[in-house]
RNA sequence: GCCGACAUGGCGAAAUGGCAGACGCAUGGGACUUAAAAUCCCUUGGAGGGCAACUUCCGUGCGGGUUCGAGUCCCGCUGUCGGUACCA
């Protein structure tokens, strides 16, 4: 007797084998037009995971879930009749690699090449049905050369105001080129992480620390490049619009974005006449500041202070710029601050404001400087008692009479009021509501000359150089101190060959270290930064549509096919497509804003200048969501509740493995992980094979005599047609649960038939297919069908199969379910009321009582409402 | 603080405003077996009443509202989980 426990169905010898023949057939390459064999007339579908990047530790539970989504739709889609392209590739570039590298003294590439390998073979075990033809590698020189290609279109590219669309370089009819370009150089602070040895984008700052590793990182000004992202600010809030995308990422990127509408207003300071600008949303409340606060960093500061008070500006300033990021938002509850000596004129009450500097005030936002108003704004409010400020209340939450005339009102509100309401000793703005307040204080400032209206944005430029070497390296020299683009036929840019990449300690970047490689010419050094991670997939799923392409980024005809689905130009320009791009993109949350948008970011860019067809990537957006251990918590190595993949495979296969995954819930709630809920689907499969094989006494599997080839009878046959319905219209809404629960149903049915239709079984293994695509193509061979299941058409239904003749109707009196009667699909409406006020326990219920309402819904209930 | 999502049996969950709890897990019982595993059948929201076929009442976080009818829609709370934080 054999020690292993004998399996419920042979997964372990059927699932590699097919898997072979998918791969040896090529089932899911997928050709693009003009390549031989092509299908024009066919539709296509777009869907897309979000890429892995390939860490050490290999697949988790989590990344299975989405990936099973997709290869569900995929498989379905393909079996409608679409040309579906569904590819995966590696986020391979990037901080863990080069860590672990320099940790374990191996190359950076040799570490990423295990893990892919170990990430391939794992998804390949899963059985999905990607085109493994169309791979892509961001750290491959057939792929970053077009990311460093893409670079040098934002290096030549600026945005021309007038037309609001990128443009070359060569419509800019100013001075200096340098100043407008989409990627240009910044000397101004940025987030520096000695211990990483690199700066990081504010997205990757978190708290003050590092979202990578928690290291603590400190502002220091650098050479760097940016990307213009703000330049397409507006465009990246307007165009969510038309997208498929969860309300709740809109949202995000919304709020990221951070758009708000207010004005400048210039005061002078008193005696030098240097004008302050300040950013404010409510200049309604104009006549309420009564101070003003720069920022510490403020470039005014030094020439306005006071000599008395510059002592203690300086002390300020010097502790300010020590304190961490982390300091200076979460431990700073308390608001500090220091008065300069300086006064400013508020130019509508023609008073003198003092001028403070304070952290609370950020340089990187607006102006740096703002108006205070601690009558109307939380912030101002707790400086202004802290420091003994004037308070003064120019809006009320009702109007007011009797308090016009502008007049100053010197006692001073109870409490802060932020919300909208009615102007108060305001002047001419005395009892106007907010927003028309704002809108008369700006005309007044505009045509005064000391104000105007601005829309401002949260959003800053994108940090995009990092001091490493696991990255695409800028296709820039350096020559007499200017920087200018390789030429495109230089490109790719390779590395060069380091064995020492360990970060050099200083903010100088580890690729200055191959002095070779750096000396361009006699006169000319190359750029010696590399580009973030994000570089790489802000672009991937156009590579994916013509991976081998050695001319272009992307072909045009297959990049116009499959973003827009048409062949010709023409019929691209004449559809009326929303936005287009991928049909389907999933993924998970916490790409909500960084990924998201930046690629919308280059798309926009490379639309605007004709390279892609679609204003927006991505049509349509979902998120799945996380997998909880099975203590509910999230899963983590220090918990001890992390679940390989690898295991439940080897355990239960991987059509359990993916089932499970599925059954699970809905695709983007949060759900805890259960061993037994993986058993239930897997008995669940185990009777599916049941259907169509039977033990022998010798515990050999043997084709079922109850299978025969008779016709369905009618129940089979309604409940067969029902779920092949429910099945499909599930998979398009993505409930997968519920889709499994119907197949169980269908399943459990089919069990207690004997003789068994073959047909019956037939149907059932088809719509299978997509879920647990081993076992179908396993059971559509055994059940004696020709090809493989993956490639049958998905079968139709027949809606007349599903109507029944007698319909059983709840009948309720007044809301209450009395009895349940059967009526006749056609009876009339008399007929249904007669029978239901017939039925025992209703008549008793109606008895001697009158019937204020009788309510028929059609194949619903009966509700008969009495006195 | 602010923004968002969610709240249904012992558990994961279903339910175009129309029979709450489909389907699965876990219970408990039975069949098969020398025995077990596997498999198959039945049971299972709570409380009560009947020898029984059965039956009554209550039940979707809490309080209101709309409706013939609310898990579902509206208003107000509470709780949990995510995100975010001096953005003027």
């Amino acid at each position: 007797m054999s020690t292993e426990r004998r399996k419920p169905f042979p997964f372990d010898q059927f699932e590699p084998r097919w898997q072979r023949v998918w791969d040896e057939r090529q089932t899911f390459h997928v050709l693009n037009p003009g390549e031989p064999g092509f299908d024009a007339s066919k539709p296509k579908y777009y869907v897309l995971d979000m890429f892995p990047y390939p860490s050490g530790s290999g697949l988790h539970v989590g990344h299975p879930e989405g990936y099973t989504a997709t290869d569900i739709i995929g498989r379905f889609k393909r079996m409608s009749g679409f040309n579906v392209l569904h590819p995966m590739g590696w986020d391979a570039f990037g901080l863990p690699a080069e860590q672990y590298a320099i940790k374990t003294g191996q190359h950076p590439r040799a570490t990423t090449e295990a893990n892919i390998a170990t990430f391939k073979r794992q998804l390949q075990a899963i059985g999905f049905g990607y085109d493994w033809q169309r791979e892509v590698n961001t750290t491959d020189p057939g792929y970053f050369k077009w990311t460093q290609w893409i670079f040098l279109q934002l290096y030549n590219a600026w945005l021309n105001p007038a037309t609001n669309r990128a443009e070359h370089v060569s419509s800019f009819t100013g001075e200096d080129v340098d100043s407008v370009r989409l990627a240009y150089i910044s000397h101004a602070p940025v987030n520096w992480c000695p211990e990483l040895g690199t700066v990081l984008a504010n997205e990757e700052v978190v708290d003050g620390k590092s979202e990578v590793g928690g290291f603590v990182v400190e502002r220091r000004p650098m050479r760097q490049w940016m990307l213009r992202i703000t330049a397409f600010a507006q465009r990246l809030i307007d165009e969510l619009d038309g997208l498929d995308w969860p309300d709740s990422i809109k949202m995000h990127q919304r709020n990221w974005i951070g758009r708000s509408e207010g004005a400048l207003v210039d005061f002078t300071v008193v005696g030098s006449g240097e004008k302050i600008t300040v950013f404010t949303t409510r200049p309604d409340t104009l006549y309420g500041a009564t101070y003003m606060v720069l920022a510490p960093e403020h470039p005014l500061v030094d020439s306005i202070s006071t000599a008395e008070q510059k002592g203690e500006i300086e002390a300020y300033r010097k502790t300010a710029a020590s304190k961490s990021d982390l300091e200076r938002t979460e431990l700073a509850k308390e608001k500090t601050g220091v008065f300069t000596g300086a006064f400013a004129i508020n130019p509508v009450t023609g008073e003198k404001v003092p001028v403070w500097i304070a952290d609370y005030v950020l340089t990187g936002y607006g102006t740096g400087a703002i108006m205070a108003v601690p009558a109307h704004d939380e912030r101002d409010w707790e400086f202004a008692r802290k420091f003994a400020l004037p308070i003064r209340e120019v809006v009320s939450p009702e109007p007011r009479l009797g308090l016009g005339g502008g007049g100053v009102c010197d006692a001073e509100p109870l409490e802060v009021f932020c919300g909208e309401g009615f102007a108060i000793h305001s002047g001419p703005l005395d009892g106007l509501p907010t927003s028309e307040a704002k809108a008369e204080i700006i005309v007044r400032l505009e045509q005064q000359g000391i104000g105007k209206r601005r829309i401002q944005f949260k959003l800053r430029d994108w940090l995009f150089s990092r001091q490493r070497y696991w990255g695409e390296p800028f296709p820039i020299v350096w020559e007499n101190g200017k920087h200018r683009a390789l030429d495109e036929s230089e490109l790719p840019l390779l590395p060069p060959e380091l064995l020492d990449f360990k970060p050099t300690g200083t903010p100088e970047p580890p690729l200055s270290k191959a002095t070779d490689w750096v000396r361009y010419s006699d006169t000319a050094t190359r750029e010696l930064n590399t580009m973030p991670q994000w570089a790489g997939s802000c672009w991937y799923y156009l590579r994916y549509i013509d991976n081998k392409n050695t001319e272009r980024f992307v072909g045009a005809e297959a990049e116009r096919y499959w973003t827009t689905g048409c062949v010709s130009q023409l019929s691209a320009l004449n559809s009326q497509l929303p936005h287009g791009g991928v049909d389907l993109y999933v993924g998970g949350t916490e790409h909500a804003v960084l990924h998201l948008l930046y690629a919308r970011f280059w798309h926009k860019v490379l639309f605007d200048l004709g390279h892609v067809s679609t204003p927006e990537p991505f049509q349509r957006l979902v998120n799945q969501g996380l997998i909880l251990g099975e203590d509910g918590q999230k899963m983590s190595k220090s918990r001890g509740n992390v679940v390989n993949p690898d295991d439940v495979i080897k355990e239960y296969g991987a059509d359990a493995l993916r089932l499970y995954e599925m059954f699970m819930g809905p695709l983007e709630a949060t759900k805890p992980w259960s061993m037994s809920g993986v058993e239930g689907v897997f008995r669940f499969l185990a009777r599916v094979w049941r259907l169509v094989m039977e033990e022998n006494a010798e515990g050999e599997w043997l084709p079922s005599s109850a299978l025969q080839d008779i016709p369905m009878d009618k129940a089979t046959a309604k409940v067969v047609h029902a779920t092949i319905k429910k099945v499909g219209e599930d998979i398009e809404a993505l409930s997968f649960n519920t889709a499994i629960s119907q197949m169980m149903v269908c399943t459990n049915a089919l069990t207690s038939a004997n003789p068994r239709s073959r047909e019956a079984v037939r149907l059932l293994v088809t719509i299978l297919g997509p879920f647990a695509p081993h076992l179908a193509e396993e059971l559509w061979e055994r059940v004696g069908g020709t090809g493989l299941a993956a490639d049958q058409p998905w079968p139709s239904y027949d809606p007349a199969l599903l109507i029944e003749d007698e319909i059983e109707m709840p009948v309720q009196v007044n809301g209450k379910l009395r009895e349940k009667i059967v009526v006749k699909k056609d009876a009339t409406q008399p007929e249904i009321e007669a029978i239901a006020k017939a039925a025992p326990k209703v008549a008793e219920a109606i008895a001697g009582k009158e019937i204020k309402k009788l309510i028929v819904v059609p194949g619903r209930l009966v509700n008969i409402v009495v006195a």
